[in-house]
RNA sequence: GGCGACGUGGCCAAGUGGUAAGGCAAAGCUCUGCAAAAGCUUCAUUCAUCGGUUCAAAUCCGAUCGUCGCCUCCA
């Protein structure tokens, strides 16, 4: 099966065929960096970085840009409110941001640009709108002449006419249209500006893009992604600008990720219900965040909600104590012999071998993470069931189970996750659950020394006694062969 | 008002014509002094409702109900 992507532009699934063969140009929109990020963006840059790992995976040569909005009202806004200059704003922002997608284990995209430094290529577009008749100037602001380009709302699929009817915009009016959108824009005193045709000023919304993904991705390029609240006015606008300044198709696919919900309802600025991602990440490990995420498809709606986030994390230590067992089997000294083949080996051989082909169906099917997490619970299930039959395990054994390692991990690879050491991880989850905790580490540990002595003289009643009370504290004791350990509830 | 998406077991979630993946929870079993943990096993004759097309529909068409989104900054 060949990679099929879901086309915003043309409302279905399509084989994708890159304009270069071997080669994938993407383009997603970063952030406006005036604020912390909140989880909804968490999800749109850790789909569109497994995206990314996926194209390589793939054997693509993929040349991936996101950009930084670092100049806009809602920074200058920022600014003032806070009484510092707009590039400070811009700039810290900028480094809370990467704190954030290092955090989410995000690759670093092959290009970050900032809109500042293409205040050039920005004008030159603007002015050959202007020279094409595709836009006017009006005191030092240039809007574009929606009603020029015919294929304008091509990508939302809606008319001028409807839009006007419902518009709740306050008319400008000076524009042509009410639809008209700002090239540039005049600066007031005061407020950052650039030397233009226009006098000075700053790039409106939506140019920055189009002159970024240009200059390094060319005029044509393959994939363009964003949020699903994207797609009107800002990636309907760019394709305006682009498309009228180059005179050909601007994005190939078009890749809309779905909304971050909470309670069932859009999380959003606006309406003030958002997570940021650090306040997400002090309560729940980012591992699980990213497991979460990928755990439903891209473009469906996700919910996001404390038994969810639970329910990610009991399901990712699933993974990651089959992982543990897997390690602890292929490094422990393996038996010269050859015990007669059960059913779960047979079984395990089999989901082994069919494990790629299956994983790439998946992931070949518009980027199914949630199908290719199914193919890895598979694989746990047998891998658990033949740990559990065979033991201990003989070379050829380990070599199976190493396989089963190895399709684990690569999943991992490029989904973001299973990379930590199975110990590392448990014990991660743990140590988070501890700080809230009202006793001390040393006290359960005295508290367990205590219980073992009862139980070695068959003292059961105190022995259970203890292991109430510290039930009630949150801890629950677990006993194995090499003694008793402990876990937060 | 215009446009669009979605409605799958207690919860989450795949599945877009061939007879319901997977996870969480639950129950049973193994283990255990008893438990817990862990592992294994079991768990939707049915996919919002009603019609239609088809040899065959969760999947296609129509209607109805419900939820949500975009039309204003937004990932």
């Amino acid at each position: 099966m060949t990679l099929r992507i879901y086309n915003t532009m043309t409302g279905g699934k399509e084989e994708f065929v890159p304009l270069e063969p071997g080669k994938v140009k993407m383009y997603v929109c970063g952030v406006t960096v005036y604020d912390y990020c909140h989880i909804g963006h968490a999800r749109a840059y850790v789909a569109f970085d497994m995206i990314y790992r996926y194209l390589k995976y793939s054997g693509f040569d993929v040349t991936y840009v996101r950009n930084y909005t670092d100049i806009d009202d809602k920074i200058i806004k920022r600014a003032n409110e806070q009484g510092i200059p707009w590039h400070e704003v811009a700039e810290r922002f900028i480094v809370e941001f990467n704190k954030d997608m290092t955090a989410l284990g995000i690759q670093i995209p092959t290009h970050e640009p900032k809109a500042t430094g293409h205040i050039p290529e920005i004008i030159a577009i603007v002015q050959s709108l202007v020279e094409k008749g595709f836009a006017y100037e009006v005191n030092g602001d240039v809007y574009f002449r929606v009603a020029k380009f015919p294929a304008y709302l091509k990508l939302s699929k809606r008319n001028l006419d409807d839009m006007q009817a419902g518009a709740r915009v306050d008319v400008d009016e000076r524009k042509e249209n009410p639809m008209d959108f700002a090239l540039w824009k005049a600066s007031k005193p005061g407020e950052p500006a650039w030397e233009s045709p226009w006098g000075g000023g700053r790039p409106g919304w939506h140019i920055e893009c189009s002159a970024m993904s240009m200059k390094y991705l060319g005029e044509t390029f393959d994939i363009h992604g964003g949020g699903k609240d994207l797609v009107f006015p800002h990636h309907e606008n760019e394709i305006a600008q682009s498309e009228a300044a180059n005179g050909k198709q601007f994005v190939r696919y078009w890749m809309h990720n779905g909304f971050v919900n909470i309670n069932a309802e859009k999380m959003s600025k606006s309406l003030g219900n958002f997570f940021t991602i650090k306040e997400v990440l002090s309560r729940y490990d980012a591992e699980v965040l990213r497991f979460f995420l990928l755990s439903a498809h891209y473009r469906s709606p996700i919910d996001f909600s404390d038994q969810n986030l639970s329910e990610a994390e009991s399901g990712l230590e699933r993974i990651y104590k089959a992982l543990a067992g897997i390690d602890g089997a292929i490094s422990a000294n393996c038996v010269d012999e050859h015990s007669s083949i059960v059913e779960a080996e047979t079984e395990l051989t089999e989901k082994v071998s069919t494990f790629s082909g299956r994983f790439r169906d998946a992931m070949d099917d518009d980027f199914n993470t949630a199908l290719a997490i199914g193919t890895v619970f598979e694989l746990v299930r047998s891998v658990n069931r033949f740990l559990a039959e065979v033991r201990p395990v003989s070379a050829s054994r380990q070599e199976l189970l190493r396989m089963a390692r190895k399709h684990i991990s690569d999943v991992g690879n490029v989904l973001g996750i299973f990379s930590s050491a199975p110990e590392d991880y448990i014990l991660r989850i743990k140590g988070r659950k501890v700080e809230g905790l009202a006793i001390a580490e040393e006290e359960i540990e005295k508290m367990i020394e205590e219980r073992a002595l009862a139980r070695k003289s068959k003292d059961f009643a105190r022995s259970d006694e203890i292991r109430d009370l510290l039930l009630g504290k949150g801890i629950e004791l677990l006993d194995g062969p090499k003694g008793t350990t402990w876990r937060v509830k």
